[in-house]
DNA sequence: AAGAATACTGAGCAAGTGCTCAGCACGCGA
DNA sequence: TCGCGTGCTGAGCACTTGCTCAGTATTCTT
């Protein structure tokens, strides 16, 4: 039989403290500087609390990510419900605390699977939102699908703004306003060639072959 | 006065081999994995021999990172030498191995000051190695600095193929196959235009201008 | 062969870790 | 008023961590 230990409600004030506190603490000092202890002393709590609402400390991690990634597809679904555009898009992937604690959760899932499983399921499941919001730009503006895969669009952005923001965190930021000037005046000149029915990049070595 | 311990000699073989072991070990389990213990236990050899050898733990992580950018640069440098293009550049980029460190690095960096700081100075060098390289291929073409900013292909490089390797080390490939294709294929053409002294990016949003 | 420098080891300390458990305080329904 | 569930706490166990130190083995130099 298993021991079942008790736990606290899942609607605690005290227990979301907590999730705010490890997420505080994760983003200024890193993952490995989220034990129980140092979580308790951040919400100002007894460390046993800790253990009181969360079976164990990667649970906490787990739900940690959980609550933020839950709360960026939300974010990300009512944005494009008010203003779905290709900038929206980009500017999303500007967020550096958001990149900051991305890159300390792929960190800490490369040796938790039940973390790393996490991860993988939520970035899937953004993705698919994301592929789905730059089709549905693209089919409005009657560009085919197959000129140009939104998904190349989708990467390139993804890539580039992750790359700044992790610059950024480490203090090189070299060219980065280069890269944000091309970006922004990429968009600009997608979108007006969207409302013309011109593809947002131009397949040239695809259209090579013709 | 400055307690001066006695340190191995930074030639050993004994020395390496930890570097090894820590590389090793921080790759498949993560920096918090990366225990004077265990780093011993990965090289077949006394945990004391760690501290013999290293002052701390974060100057073996130093260390071993210092090892590796040197590595990586030279690298680098070499096969700038032997062919320099677009594609061995990219390609450069792809090495799971090499990003996956990377990612463990930089969040390890993320609380530790000594560390962030050379991880800034080699991407910052790094950087620049890369820019050069660029800018020389462009100007061999004949292709005007300021048509295209070099730094803008360089992080879009660099960007699109971190978040590859990224997703790859969480199980998320869907639509890698195609930006492959796609980069590839843009390589391709943009080789043959850069022979044709056409810069490689179309600068769409600034030829709107003219 | 003698002495010095280098490589290595056994034992251990102070601190921090995850987690447990018995029990206390207190508000609420019976 | 009693009993009970919920939130919380003091004490502590078993374990791992970085790091030290005194001393031994080994190699090198002369």
């Amino acid at each position: 039989m298993t021991t079942t230990r008790r736990l606290g409600a899942s609607d605690s004030k005290t227990r979301s403290l907590l999730l705010d506190a490890a997420e505080q603490l994760m983003l200024r000092e890193g993952y490995a500087a989220v034990t129980s202890r140092r979580v308790a002393a951040e919400a100002g709590i007894k460390p046993q609390l800790v253990h009181y609402y969360f079976r164990s400390m990667d649970d906490l991690f787990l739900e940690t990510y959980r609550r933020r990634a839950e709360a960026g597809l939300e974010r990300f679904a009512r944005a494009m419900d008010v203003h779905r555009s290709l900038r929206t898009i980009w500017r999303f992937g500007t967020d550096i605390g958001g990149a900051t604690l991305n890159i300390e959760f792929v960190a800490l899932g490369n040796h938790r699977k039940a973390i790393r499983d996490e991860i993988a399921r939520s970035a899937q499941r953004f993705r698919e939102l994301q592929l789905e919001a730059i089709a549905a730009i693209l089919h409005e503006h009657g560009v085919s699908a197959d000129v140009c895969p939104p998904v190349v669009i989708l990467l390139a952005m993804t890539g580039v703004s992750q790359v700044m923001t992790l610059e950024t965190a480490l203090g090189v930021t070299s060219g980065h306003a280069e890269m944000n000037d091309f970006v922004e005046a990429w968009i600009d000149e997608a979108d007006r060639d969207l409302a013309r029915g011109i593809p947002p990049v131009p397949p040239r070595p695809r259209a090579a072959q013709g």
